[in-house]
DNA sequence: CACCTATATCGATGAATGTCAATCTATGTG
DNA sequence: CACATAGATTGACATTCATCGATATAGGTG
């Protein structure tokens, strides 16, 4: 079945011609698919604007859970896939936990769509 | 002396001054999630990097199924969700459906997530 | 110490999703 | 018409995921 073998030949263009860039391989792929992953939650995405707008550029779970309607174990569990996703930084202080964006992780990933 | 009138202005900032942009709404993170929820797939990117490597700017089913080693329906399947997204263009020519990028989508995607 | 509060983690559950085999549709071609 | 081919659709199955209630942890306060 998987016995194939597609041996990539050592064809080196990349050192002087931008030329066509090559189709995204698997792993590429699967990288760039976490991020998405974590963006394709309408409540993810509320989290992000939430702390976006915040003038204070940090907010904690307590202001978060209310304005989603969502309990507090599932906030919780959002932000960590957000953090995971290099999006949110977490910095806990005292009794809180405070959630601000990754200063460039937007326009970063927004790129990655360009360069697709 | 304080009968000079310092009229204030009708406070209306919603006229000029960008001001503070409100957090998303629950009915626009939906709307916005649908986008993501298309790109947070390994093989829907690499099926879009694919169709936008192509130097014809389309490439049909046949192309597209054996460099992602997947079945037939199963490519079939993610290029509708592709379009449903809005994200590919499909026409049919004869026997074969061709698919090509949408022009401007990528990047409006990618202006979605620095507007957030 | 005991108690409260903010947050994280765990376990369960129902819904959504990716994949495939089988089948259907439509457009060719002899 | 009979047959072949490209692609879409369907149904089933396994996996992932969003959500919740219950519980754990940890910092603050008396």
């Amino acid at each position: 079945m998987n016995s194939l073998q597609i041996v990539e030949a050592p064809v080196d263009a990349s050192c002087c011609v931008p030329s066509v860039k090559p189709a995204l391989s698997a792993d590429e792929a699967q990288q760039r698919a976490l991020v998405f992953k974590a963006l394709a939650d309408p409540n993810r995405l509320r989290l992000l604007s939430i702390v976006k707008a915040g003038d204070s550029g940090e907010s904690c779970v307590c202001d978060l859970t209310e304005p989603l309607d969502l309990g507090q174990p599932t906030v919780s569990h959002h932000l960590k896939v957000l953090v995971e996703a290099g999006l949110l930084h977490r910095e806990k202080r005292g009794t809180w936990a405070y959630y601000s964006l990754v200063p460039g992780a937007l326009e970063q990933t927004a790129g990655l769509l360009e360069s697709l």
